[in-house]
RNA sequence: GCGUCGUUGGUGAAGUGGUUAACACGCUGGUUUGUGGCACCAGUAUGCAAGGGUUCGAUUCCCUUACGACGCCCCA
């Protein structure tokens, strides 16, 4: 048998409708705050993520899907949607657009060559957004506004938000040198990863599982402690805006972010609830000034923050949050032969053109089978055909709840499924008399989009 | 890249080195002259992830590979 390919998933049935609404509801809370789509290619020149994501880690070598094209080029699947989007920004030369700062969000999958686990896949699924082209504080305390809202808007609750400054690249610097300079004197003291991590990624050490309860992480120089005046204001800033918006969030100097671009601002959303694995981050950003001219465009500061679909929809799962998803049908349309199929495929586009969800039978079941499938398929009404009745311009209801059947006239179906389901139908015009022939003109069901 | 545990029908699964792989659910049909969901009856895996090995004989033991679950590393 053919298996999917490792760390894929495919995404249907229930599941499916569930992503359709978390992204619907993703696609209204980005418009509310005037964001606009953007799709750029699920591959690029293997060179972009080179210098995007820096050369300091070894994610890009390792975890990305490299291939050659037929031409020779070296192309890699996206890990990221930041990358992407910046390198549209300066080859569309959307800075000299007068309408600054550049606001998008994107959404689509990205590919990271790594071991699964709860929460990784190997293909994912993440949106997110960025605005390129505005140094402002409100900027930072906005996007965080939005990622927290669209969670908001999903009905989840047991979210935090942490937050943290890494300061300019000046207090930056000075940081990481202060870590070094403190850890290095114990490094017995730490576990073996820690050891290395010290001269590739001293900030990592910071959230290190083993060593979390050690005294010397507590006690290690904080983020903020060696931000420069500039960079503590901007914060400041940041937390003001905040407040004023009512985010919630806590100042967690353990959050550093994984890549060497981020400057100023970093955070993360975190799941709460309880039964996540190992990843319960639902999403992070960061600001990211440099970005855009590292990829040979002007210097523009950027911050964007991006989540995965499914960790998401994870947490909704725990939660238990309730959803919106439809899982019934209007109307089964039964029948047992010849004819009275032809008439059932005649109203079943008739009745889904007057906007109702319908379906029929389509494996030549018997009555009894076709009963537990209108069951399966949670049908509120059921139309039983049966040709005598047809003959005599009538057609049998049944409301599948109630089981009360009733034989009504086939010229008043509509009006009574309408009635009875409340559906969209609207401005039924009870004097039109088109039949179907009026192109739409008078507003009767017939047109009903 | 590393580790632990898994992989038996449509589903949940039991099981054994040896002629017919339990049980349950589901599904299909029948009893029912066009109205089911209850009941009863019948049918429903030529196969136990794939490949190789050990053996007279393997679904069962061994090896390899693939995939899955969870964790480590890493985390964009």
């Amino acid at each position: 048998m053919i298996q999917k390919p490792k760390g894929c998933n495919d995404i249907y049935g229930r599941e499916a409708k569930i992503w359709k609404y978390v992204e619907s509801i993703i696609d209204a809370t980005m418009e509310k705050y005037n964001y606009t789509y953007i799709r750029t290619p699920i591959f690029e020149s293997t060179e972009l993520f080179h210098r995007g994501i820096g050369e300091s880690t070894d994610i890009v070598t390792k975890e990305t899907y490299d291939f050659v094209d037929r031409g020779g080029r070296n192309m890699t699947l996206r890990p990221e949607g930041t990358a992407g989007v910046c390198r549209s920004y300066v080859e569309n030369k959307m800075y000299g657009d007068p309408n600054q700062p550049v606001k998008v969000y994107y959404n689509g999958t990205m590919y990271r060559y790594e071991r699964p686990q709860s929460g990784r896949d190997r293909e994912l699924t993440q949106f997110g957004m960025e605005v390129l082209g505005s140094d402002d504080p409100l900027s930072d305390a906005e996007v965080i506004s939005l990622a927290v809202n669209i969670y908001k808007m999903l009905g989840l609750k047991e979210i935090k938000v942490n937050i943290n400054s890494l300061g300019d690249k000046e207090s930056r610097d000075m940081y990481r040198k202060a870590l070094i300079d403190y850890f290095k004197p114990h490094i017995g003291e730490l576990c073996e990863d820690c050891q290395t991590r010290l001269e590739k990624n001293p900030l990592r050490i910071l959230d290190c599982k083993v060593d979390a309860d050690n005294e010397l992480l507590k006690n290690a120089p904080k983020t903020i402690d060696y931000l420069n005046d500039e960079s503590r204001e901007r914060f400041e800033a940041v937390k003001d805006y905040l407040d004023i918006m009512q985010i919630k969030y806590e100042v967690n100097p353990s959050i550093v972010r994984g890549l060497d671009y981020y400057n100023h601002t970093v955070f993360e959303i975190e799941a709460k609830v309880e039964g996540f694995g190992a990843n319960n981050v639902l999403g992070g950003g960061g600001r990211y000034n440099h970005l855009c001219s590292e990829i040979g465009g002007p210097d523009t500061p950027c911050i964007g923050f991006a989540a995965g679909i499914g960790r998401l929809v994870m947490a909704l799962e725990l939660e238990k949050v309730p959803l919106p998803i439809v899982e019934d049908i209007d109307l089964f349309l039964m029948y047992v032969n010849e004819d009275e199929k032809k008439y059932a495929a005649y109203l079943a586009q008739e009745l889904r053109m007057a906007g109702f969800i319908v379906d029929t039978e389509y494996t030549g079941r018997s009555l009894k089978g076709q009963f537990k499938q209108a069951d399966r398929l949670n049908a509120k009404y059921i139309a039983i055909l049966n040709s005598e009745e047809l003959d005599n311009n009538e057609i049998k209801i049944r409301n599948n709840k109630t089981k009360e059947e009733e034989i009504i006239s086939l010229d008043v179906l509509i009006y009574y499924l309408d009635e009875k389901l409340n559906t969209g139908v609207e401005d039924i015009d009870d004097e039109c008399s088109c039949g179907g022939e009026c192109e739409g003109d008078c507003h009767c069901h017939h047109h009903h989009e």
